[in-house]
DNA sequence: CAGTCGTTTTGCGTTGCATCAATGCGCGTC
DNA sequence: GACGCGCATTGATGCAACGCAAAACGACTG
């Protein structure tokens, strides 16, 4: 009897949970495999669409250049997470540029193998509409965040988010789990890195985080919910 | 031999086209209709999912509202394309309201057979997520926009938007097809109507807008584009 | 035709945040 | 241990855009 060390893997992500599975082993069968060490670049960012990649373990993270040089950070991605969503369709163009910001390894299929699969097996088309109708509503939120909430509001909701999607439980509070600078933070954020470090600053006298390099440690999530969310 | 008049459309529509003619019969079969007058609202915020919509005829606004009473524009919503993506998926709540800006005529289905018909026919699920993909590449870009480039160009590129969207051809230039106020473009761009107001008068005097109540008809779109795009 | 309501314009004071510049700190490296 | 580099802090300054207020301008209504 064959071992598949990834199926039960597979079975656990937003993508493929509930598969059955002899499409788990043809999944299996048809993916790449890739590791990245950190700062690697998985795709750039206008990039013709070959793959599609399962994050098994690690950190990434997706941006995007403005002209000018500046950019954004549309997410982070994590394991069990999907990076490159763009292709899903095929001869696309990435919209941006995907980083790894720990070393990580991950599972790709090309578009093509990706489209007979959803059509033989629908169950992952339905995911894959699941997911992306989250990430769809996940950035109307940022969006909206961004037109109407000042920047500390707006830092304080983005480090929960993070939290919640990857933070860990440490002694002195929960520990966003990868290196996260204030440049990184301002480019979530929609502001500068000064304007972050200052907001942050204070918020370490007040004892609501902890911060260093490219560390952040949320001791008081409560209080910073509570900047995030209070009435006017 | 029965004459179903919505068959051709659906097959021109984002979500439908190249489904087969049977699934086309079925969906039909299936369908609810839906009239909806100029300001009426098809779902607010935070409602169950019960039904995604095609749009047939007219125009909707899909906006969403922060605890401070603004709210931002989503995305205005024309003939062929879809309204309350999120009932993709089932037992999921709205995440913004949807207004007719015209009198409207829609089709619904609701989110169990939607999933009975995506199962059946993946085609249907493959449209779902290419479409998704776009809408969720369109928010990456103005969230890159919003935290990145200033109010006038921001206009700019959402004027242009529009009327490549549903912009018509008249002697003076492109207009919108709807009915457009400063509020409305303000709450696209996330600024204030005070701000357009005063951006808009000055391309007026230019030559490059001509613009009343709740109408805009861009009638130099090159100069427009020049001035969202202009290096620096 | 007067009255009302929604939209747009415009002036002006205010301010949140960007921008520039200088300094300090921690870490890896030769 | 000294150097250099990337990251973080902090102050000073300027400006783009906000927010208020008041008025002008249609458009619709009785």
């Amino acid at each position: 009897m064959d071992y598949y060390p990834d199926l039960d893997l597979f079975a656990r992500t937003e993508l493929l949970q509930g598969t059955p599975p002899d499409a788990l082993r043809v999944l299996q069968a048809w993916a790449g495999r890739r590791r990245l060490a950190a700062g690697d670049i998985l795709f750039q960012q206008g990039d013709r669409t070959t793959s599609l990649f399962l994050v098994i373990a690690g950190r990434l993270r997706a941006s995007q250049m403005a002209q000018g040089g500046q950019q954004i950070i549309i997410r982070y991605i994590g394991p069990g997470e999907v990076a490159g969503c763009a292709a899903f369709v095929e001869n696309d163009t990435h919209p941006g540029t995907v980083t790894a910001v720990d070393d990580s390894h991950l599972i790709g299929w090309t578009s093509a193998s990706l489209r007979q699969i959803m059509e033989r097996y629908p169950v992952i088309a339905i995911n894959a509409v699941a997911l992306l109708c989250r990430r769809y509503h996940e950035m109307q939120i940022r969006l909206r965040e961004v037109s109407t909430e000042r920047v500390e509001r707006r830092i304080g909701h983005t480090l929960l988010r993070l939290a919640h999607q990857s933070g860990g439980r440490t002694a002195r509070g929960i520990e966003i789990a990868f290196p996260l600078s204030r440049r990184d933070l301002a480019e979530m954020v929609g502001t500068t890195l000064y304007t972050v470090s200052r907001i942050v600053s204070v918020w370490e006298e007040r004892g609501i985080v902890s911060s260093g390099r490219r560390r952040v440690v949320l001791c008081k999530p409560h209080a910073l919910a509570a900047i995030a969310d209070e009435e006017e």
